[in-house]
DNA sequence: GTTCTCACA
DNA sequence: TGTGAGTA
């Protein structure tokens, strides 16, 4: 099988499901550097690795930059054990920090059930008054 | 279709 | 962390 060295900016726009004005964004914070030819961007295989585990970090809540310095630790010639401790740190630090809101949000939803029960009370002890459709 | 820049949230 | 408009 003949692998196709280059892709478009729309091409992988349209496999990794974003628009080419985010990958663009991406070449601007030097997440990706692609040759030219003339005016067009002409994406390596390299390139095209670089996209998607930068998405794959934005998924677990990692942001560009730490997406970039997990993946620029990458060293073909050893086995980045370096690298892999330090993608470990980051996850321990997201999930921390994921754990964080759900507690907040479980806070606010307390504070959310209390407050209904409060009006739900006060409407026990008033007369039914007849309600505008919504 | 792609590029660039500027403004905007 | 991106999007949209206007341009060439």
């Amino acid at each position: 099988m003949a692998e196709r060295k280059t892709y478009t900016i729309s091409e992988l726009a349209k496999e990794f499901g974003v628009t080419p004005r985010t990958i663009r964004f991406y070449e601007e914070k030097g997440l990706v550097t692609p040759a030219r030819q003339g005016q067009k961007r002409l994406y390596t295989p390299a390139d095209r690795v670089r996209i998607k585990l930068i998405l794959r970090g934005k998924r677990i809540g990692m942001t560009l930059d730490e997406s970039v310095e997990v993946i620029d630790m990458y060293d073909p010639e050893h086995n980045n054990s370096e690298q892999l401790h330090s993608l470990i740190a980051t996850v321990k630090e997201k999930r921390a920090r994921f754990e964080q809101q759900i507690r907040d949000i479980n806070d606010i939803m307390a504070s959310l059930d209390e407050v209904q029960g409060l009006c739900e009370q006060a409407l026990k002890k008033t007369p039914a008054t007849p309600t505008k459709h919504n």
